[in-house]
DNA sequence: AATGAATGAGGGTTCATTCAT
DNA sequence: GATGAATGAACCCTCATTCAT
C-alpha cells in the first residue's frame, strides 16, 4: 500500500539496523526514527504501531529471502537439487547479512505471542516452498510416498533454523555455508525411497 | 541450597503457572507472589531478581525433564531404542504438562540474550545426552562413522523442538506423542550406516 | 539552555514549593509534576533525574541570590559597607522567601554526598564574593593583612549560615534582618587592623 | 536505661562504623545488626526504631564529646583560656576520630527534620557550655558586656562547625588542630571589651 | 532474651503513542 | 505530509519492622 513511498523503506532499513545493533528491547521507536532521519510521529504515518514496524521488517526481508530461494530453485532439475539450492540459499543469505541474521534468529523471537503468530504467517510461503519440493521429490520417485509431509517439513525447517541459530549464537565463528552439502546429504538420505 | 526450602518450590510452581497463563511480559513479580501465597518481598529471599526466577524455573524443570529421559534410556538395548525412547519421553513430558510446554516453547524464548545464554547452558546436558546416543550408535555400527556429530545433534534437537513448538502454537490440537515412531523412523534412516 | 523554556521554570518553582511543604523525602517527582501542572514524564524532558531537579533548584535560586548580593555591594564605598550589605541582603532574601529559606537551610542538606558536593560547587561564587570583600578590606587597610583568608571566610559564612538555620528552626519567630548590624559590628571588630 | 546492657553499646559502636563506612543511606538496620553480631530483631529490644539508633549514637558520642570539653576547661583560669581549650578539644576529638567526624559532620545531617530536632536537643548542653564561657568572659571584664549572647554563641559554634565540615569534605587533607590558635585569636578579638 | 524469616508499602523512570501546529 | 513536545500508565525491588519460635 504505502510501500512505494520512499520513507516506508527508509524506516524498514533503519529498523533492521537499530534492532541488530541494540537488540529487540533496546530498539525504541525514537531510535528507529532518528536512524531513519524522520520525526517520531512520522513513523505513525506509515505504521500502525511498533509491532507493525517489526512485522513489516520481517515481511519485507523474509519476502525477499523467499523470493530469492524460489527464483534459484526453479531452474533446478529435480527435488534433490532444489533442496540443495534451498539449503545453500538459506545459509548464504543469512551469512551475507549479519544484521538480518541477528534480527531473524535472535531478536524477533523475543517478541510477544501476537507478533510471533504474524511472523509465522509470513513464514508460511517458505514452508509452502519446502512442501512443494517434498511433493515434487515424491512425484519424481526420489522420496518415499508414505512420508508424513508435515513432519518432513518440520524436520527440514527445524534443522536449518537450529543450525543457523547456533551459528549466530556462536558469533558466526565457523563457515555455515560450507555445511550445506553435509546437511543436504543427511536430509535426502532420510527422505529417499 | 535453598532448593529444599518448601517456598522455593512453591514459587517455582507458581511462576510456571503465571507465565503460562499471562505470558512472559504479563508475569509481574507481584502476580507470581500472589499465586505462590507469599509477599512480594519473600520472592527476593529466594531469588536474586526476576530473571533469576525465570532461569530457575527452566533449570528445575529442564533438570527433571532431562533426568527422566536419562533414566528411561539407560535400560534400552541400543542407540535406536534409546533414540526412540528419548523422542517419546521428550513428547510425552511436554504433552503431559500443558503449562510447561507453553513456558519452554513460547514464553521463555521471549527473553533477552543474557537469559537465552543461560537457558542454553541449562540445555547443554540434554544435548550431551543426544551426543552420547549418536556416539553409541556409531560404536554399535548402527550409524555411519563419518557423521558430522554436531550437525546430527542439531538435526535431532531442531526437529523435535520445531515439532513441539508447532504443536503448541496449533493449540495442541493433535496427538504429538503419536508422531514419535514416524519421526524416529525418519531420523534413524538419515543416520543408519 | 533549556532555561528559557517556560516549563523549566514552572517545574523549578513547583519543586521549591513542594519541597518546602513536604520535606526533602516527601517530595515525590509525581507531586512536583502535579504542582507544576505537567505530566510526570514531562519532568524528564527538562531534568535528567530527580537529583537534577534539586541541583537545578539550588543553582537557579542561589544564582539569583548571589547576583542580588553582588549587584548590591558594587556601589558600596568600602569593605565594611560591602560586608554590611552582604549580611543584610543574605538575611533579607531568605526572610523574604519562606519556602526558599526552608529548602536551602534544612531540606537540601538532607541530600546525599554527591548532591552536597554539587551544592558546594554552586555555593563557590558566593564564597568568592566574601573572599573579594576580605581582600578589598585588607587592601583598604581596614582589615589586618595577616588574616588567614580561608578561616575568615569560614567564620563569616559559618556565622551567617548558623544564624539563618537557627532562625528557620525556631520557626522564624524573631526578626532576622534586625540582627544584621550586630553581627556586622562583631565581624568587623574581629577583622579590623 | 538499657545503657548498661553490653549489647546496647555494641550496637552503638557498630552503628558509628557502619554509617561512616556506608553513609547514612547505605546503613540498613540489618547491616548494623550484622556488624554488631546480633540478629536484626535484637536491635528492636534495645532501640525503638532506626531513628532511635541514630539519635542514641549522637547522644552517646556527643555526650562524651561534651564531657571531655567540660572537664578540660574547668581547670582553665579565664574565659580566653577556656575558649582556646574548647576550640582545641573540639578539633582534636573530631580529628582523632575519623568515623565520628564523618558521621556528625556529614552523614547525620542527611536525616529528616524530626531527627535533626532531636540532634539539636542533644547539642544544647554544648551550646550551654559556650554560653557559660561567654558569660564568664563578660564577668571577668574580658568581653564586652553589651554582647548579644545568642549571636556570639552562633558565631562561635557556626565558625567551628563550618571549619570542621570543610575540613572533612576536603578529606581531612590539612591540619585542623593547628588552626585552633588562629581562630581563637579571631574570636576573642571580636569579643574583647 | 534472642532469633531471622516473612512482610508489603512505596516511587523513580521509560517509552509507545498522540495531536496541535 | 511532517513534526516533536507532551503524555501517563506500568513495575521491580528495598528494607524497616514484626512475631512465632
Amino acid at each position: 500500500m504505502k510501500k512505494n513511498k520512499p520513507k516506508y523503506n527508509t524506516i524498514i532499513e533503519a529498523a533492521v539496523e537499530v534492532i541488530a545493533e541494540n537488540g529487540y528491547h533496546g530498539s525504541q521507536v525514537s531510535k528507529i526514527a532518528k536512524k531513519a532521519g524522520v520525526a517520531d510521529g512520522t513513523i505513525y504515518l506509515y505504521f500502525k504501531n511498533k509491532e507493525d514496524i517489526l512485522v513489516s521488517v520481517f515481511e519485507e526481508k523474509m519476502g525477499q529471502f523467499i523470493e530469492e530461494i524460489k527464483a534459484a530453485i526453479t531452474s533446478k532439475a529435480n527435488a534433490n537439487e532444489k533442496l540443495l539450492t534451498l539449503i545453500e540459499m538459506h545459509f548464504e543469505q543469512l551469512a551475507a547479512n549479519h544484521h538480518l541474521a541477528i534480527v531473524t534468529q535472535l531478536e524477533l523471537r523475543q517478541s510477544n505471542l501476537g507478533l510471533r503468530m504474524q511472523i509465522n504467517r509470513v513464514l508460511k510461503p517458505y514452508l509452502d516452498v519446502i512442501d512443494a519440493v517434498i511433493e515434487q521429490g515424491i512425484g519424481e520417485g526420489l522420496y518415499e510416498a508414505s512420508l508424513n509431509r508435515r513432519l518432513v517439513r518440520q524436520m527440514i525447517f527445524g534443522t536449518l533454523d537450529e543450525m543457523v541459530t547456533n551459528w549466530v549464537m556462536k558469533e558466526e565463528k565457523y563457515d555455515l555455508v560450507a555445511q550445506a552439502p553435509d546437511v543436504h546429504r543427511l536430509l535426502i538420505k532420510a527422505l529417499k525411497s
